[in-house]
DNA sequence: CATCAATTTTAGAGTCATCTAAAAATTTGT
DNA sequence: ACAAATTTTTAGATGACTCTAAAATTGATG
């Protein structure tokens, strides 16, 4: 598997190809900053290699096969995510670019190592599942911090946008994973939501509420 | 500078190329299993980027830039070995590989990260010295244990050949960085050494003994 | 249902790193 | 010092991945 491949599957995965949707190529090319031909051209060779079903015109959608291999990219970008802020102090802002780089990395004792060396965690920083080491992937339950109903409490574990942006803005108003936030009231005029965390009231945009996952207190 | 770049300047390096002196496209060639005529066109390239002075049919010797860049790979090499071993508990022979590809991941952040987990190891775990932020590179004070006088005692501090095949053999005979081994006789035969290392006496070949570093106690 | 717009594929070309085979330069041995 | 052997370079080609431009297909609309 060539790096170019490897990329190509984790995007096809991220939008959706872990079910049997097709993935459009344009889609495809749009993610990846590429042009279509491109895609088309490793889309067949993917299929040739048995990652994926690729239906001319239509589409591709993974096999079981690119699905596991997906996972296993998966996995080892999130584990080392983890591992860049756990041991290294890095902040969740600056974690993807690195490890974009070190998902490519062959070893695979290295990364159950490194799963061993972290406690085998189950989420990386931004609050997304880490398939284990035998493609096991769950999605947690959670939902949007914009859908919330008013006067209810969540606890935020998630972020939508991963972009470097928007965790610094979170960071700045100090909203992290693990915080509890109620919703007070939610304007009709512009969505945005007034919120209470940790005794203090702020008021947040639907641009940022739209982007925040919580789990819902029962 | 893609991988292959990376590669070709740590190779010239490792070949001498740290003093002016020329070094042959075919031992560049050899050395990193590929033609003398792709090494050839490599060193255009690399010329043309300022890394090394190309002298046609004469040989490449890295430029300054070019060894401090050298260095700089060598020193992500090494501080990845040391990782490798303190901190995920691999064993000296199966670094090497893993290494090799981590020495590309490009993160100043990352590098200077793991070295201060590390505490600043100035030695990998084969006792080669690791080049600091810098580029101080020292070359340790040691010599060949075939070379070591009779009846003189030395602290074991580097190997010469990193194969897993040799570093298996040492750890067969619990022949390790650090340990004491005094020089009993010399067969002329056959250059063998009778050495005697925590109180036990073994029989080394010359084999062994030219590829094992000591340092001479004083 | 014919046409048009959007999407997708094909064809042809460029870059990077590599190769083989042949030519050129250098070194070696007598 | 000259021929032979060795080393190095050049020339031309290949494979992986990408691009642009043109052709083909799809599916949406009047």
């Amino acid at each position: 598997m060539t790096r170019s491949e490897e990329n190509y599957i984790k995007t096809i995965f991220h939008l959706g190809g872990n079910t049997a949707t097709l993935v459009a190529t344009n889609a495809i090319a749009e993610q990846m900053e590429t042009k279509p031909s491109s895609v088309t051209d490793m889309a067949k060779k993917l299929a040739d290699k048995g990652f994926l079903n690729y239906q001319p015109y239509q589409g591709v959608s993974l096999t079981d096969f690119g699905i596991k291999t997906a996972l296993s990219i998966i996995r080892k970008h999130r584990l080392w995510e983890v591992f860049l802020v756990r041991r290294l102090d890095f902040s969740w802002d600056e974690v993807h670019e690195v490890a974009e780089q070190l998902e490519h990395i062959k070893s695979e004792k290295l990364i159950d190592k490194i799963d061993e060396l972290l406690d085998f965690p189950k989420y990386d920083p931004h609050g997304d599942p880490i398939p284990t080491k035998d493609g096991v992937f769950l999605e947690r339950d959670k939902q949007l911090l914009s859908e919330l109903p008013i006067k209810t409490k969540g606890v935020c574990v998630g972020v939508k946008d991963t972009s470097s942006a928007f965790l610094k803005f979170l960071d700045k108003y100090n909203i992290a994973l693990g915080k509890t936030i109620e919703v007070l009231e939610r304007e009709d005029f512009d969505e945005s939501l007034h919120i209470k965390m940790e005794g203090k009231e702020l008021q947040i945009s639907h641009q940022i509420a739209s982007n925040l996952y919580v789990k819902k207190n029962d």
